[in-house]
DNA sequence: GTTAGCACTCTCTCTGGCCAAGTGCTAGAT
DNA sequence: ATCTAGCACTTGGCCAGAGAGAGTGCTAAC
């Protein structure tokens, strides 16, 4: 048995499966393939790779499709990642630029990631944890209602009404706000709550209670914060691939709304030698997405990760390339703002 | 012919259609409704009918189904809008309680919204423009970079970076932002241009330049706001509604991330008496809409919409009361606020 | 190790026939 | 004048069967 040319035979069954959508035949493959021997000898081939589990005939008279193992193969030992044409980066690189706000950067982002790739694409916020503290506002909306923003040096925004136990005049928050801001001022956001913790015995006696009232709602801002937030744009091609293929998207629109699985997958997985990480059909351990593949890579200071979630069945060297670069760009430009 | 009972068939005809799913005919009529006439009759009714274009046989073997037209006379002359039963009510009050944030409200609302109604459910963010300024933050980043930020008694918070024209230390800004504060505070947002405009002749000469780069930043931040934004759940009702039945749910995805068509419809909707505006097929006016229903009612101080988007074919009395309902709630929480 | 040939299996598609649903029309009943 | 009963007619959906096409695995020869 040939080992180089079964695993040739099999990039060549996931290149076919992926560009023509249906089961793939030996005789298709030696006429599309320059393979060099018979069809017959791909037939030999082809049982071995089906023997190995990496190609599975849906029945008896239809051709080869790749399994989740197959892919894993393909992906792993077959691909490398080339970059953008220049058309692409052209287009990258206009669309990002004249974005100023991080919401507007993070949205034009993953727009063009989808329309780049076809797929579905998310992003999930920069963590605000190895971000500075850069400014902390406390205003009085009622007697005690008060609206907490913290500002990072990441650019990030978070706001949050805390309702407290005591009645505040403007002058009382003013200066609490004042301590709280001098213990934290340039220090990294996820120490914050040790740092307001630190502050309170400086505190009048009177002021400590609705101070820590304070300092846990700007601490809950500081831990949650957006890191559990995430866009998205693109759904619609979702259905697109839908209409070719079986796949129920219901159950996949559903993970994608209930962002939290999707989080959790994203930030477990870890980029590859090439920069990216891909997690094939079962892979995802989530059922729902058991018939897609995701496709992930970290950006920025703090690894926020951005992606793309796809029909298993996906051009994998063209998606890998463009969420790689889009990543890039991203990092790039964050950095510079 | 009797006028009376031709609209009791038709409202038959758009329960049983919506309730079964699949065309209506004569006999089935008169078995599930107690029209106390013979099939043959019905079927004179339902000639008359389909002259009028209220419905439409599919083909000649087939029952009649509704047109847009009939929908339309089924919901404003055959409906009248129930109000929740009180498992409804109460879950709906538990769900939106223990929201704090703006947005978590909203969130929690659109969720509960569509899965009250088992379609998409859409709203829109309060518009900043009737309420008042609160506060107004400035914030250095870089010497030549200010994070402006928008406080207003809605409880909305608007930020955006500014680049301007010459440095700016700190104690410069703060100066800047008190003069900004004082011409606007508790004043209305949408007069916040002009009351800036005031403001400058009053500043040093050589602060009026960069100061109106800062001015213009804010009004852009009052004027263009969170009108154009929404939150949206439950897109994964569309493709399981499609699964049994012809709607091609792609361009619709795709208008619903779209969000600026959608947000046009729904403000040019207009409540009617019940309190409710319905938009039926056609009527949307968007061919990517053409085969869904818009429901939706104005909640807040200032009207912003709330509403659902699902197949034509929805079962409009309880939806449209769902929605009624859920903007009756939010108003109050948000007004309690 | 490769190839050619061949029998076998299975799905897909097309066809014709039948059935059930539903209609419109006409003639008669109320 | 209105409703009803009956009936001929149309038509899509369903089923069985035939045939084609694709693809395989196996065997024997190169």
């Amino acid at each position: 048995m040939n080992e180089p040319r079964k695993l040739e035979v099999l990039r060549a069954i996931v290149e076919d499966y992926v560009h023509y959508r249906e089961p793939v035949g030996s005789k298709a493959l030696v006429e599309r393939h320059r393979l060099g021997v018979s069809s017959a000898t791909i037939r030999n081939d082809m049982a071995a790779l089906e023997d190995d589990g990496l190609i599975v005939a849906p029945h008896t008279s239809a051709g080869r499709v790749p399994t989740d193992k197959g892919y894993r193969v393909f992906v792993d030992q077959l691909t490398s990642v080339r970059p953008l044409s220049a058309a692409e980066r052209h287009a990258l690189q206009s669309l990002l630029d004249g974005a100023d706000d991080l919401d507007d950067v993070l949205e034009r982002t993953v727009r063009l990631l989808s329309h780049l790739t076809n797929q579905v694409a998310v992003v999930q916020y920069p963590q605000l944890g190895r971000a500075r503290v850069r400014h902390i506002e406390a205003v009085a909306l009622a007697p005690r209602q008060v609206l907490l923003v913290l500002i990072a040096d990441s650019g990030t925004v978070e706001q949050r009404v805390v309702t407290v136990g005591e009645d505040l005049d403007h002058d009382r928050l003013a200066l609490l706000r004042q301590s709280f801001l001098s213990s934290s001022a340039g220090k990294p956001v996820s120490q914050l709550g040790a740092n307001l913790a630190a502050v309170m015995d400086s505190l009048l006696p009177e002021d400590r209670a609705v101070a820590a009232e304070l300092a846990t709602g700007l601490g809950t801002l500081a831990a949650s914060s957006r890191e559990d937030r995430m866009v998205m744009a693109g759904t619609a091609y979702l259905a697109r691939s839908n209409s070719d293929f079986l796949l129920s998207i219901s159950p996949v629109l559903e993970a994608l709304e209930e962002q939290v699985v999707l989080l959790r997958l994203l930030s477990e997985m870890a980029s590859d030698a090439r920069g990216v990480a891909v997690a094939i059909g079962h892979e995802t351990a989530a059922d729902s997405l058991a018939e897609t593949s995701i496709i992930a890579t970290g950006y920025g200071r703090d690894d926020a990760k951005i992606g793309i979630v796809g029909p298993t069945r996906m051009d994998y060297p063209a998606t890998m390339a463009a969420v790689r670069a889009v990543a890039r760009y991203l990092s790039k430009i964050l950095a510079g703002s």
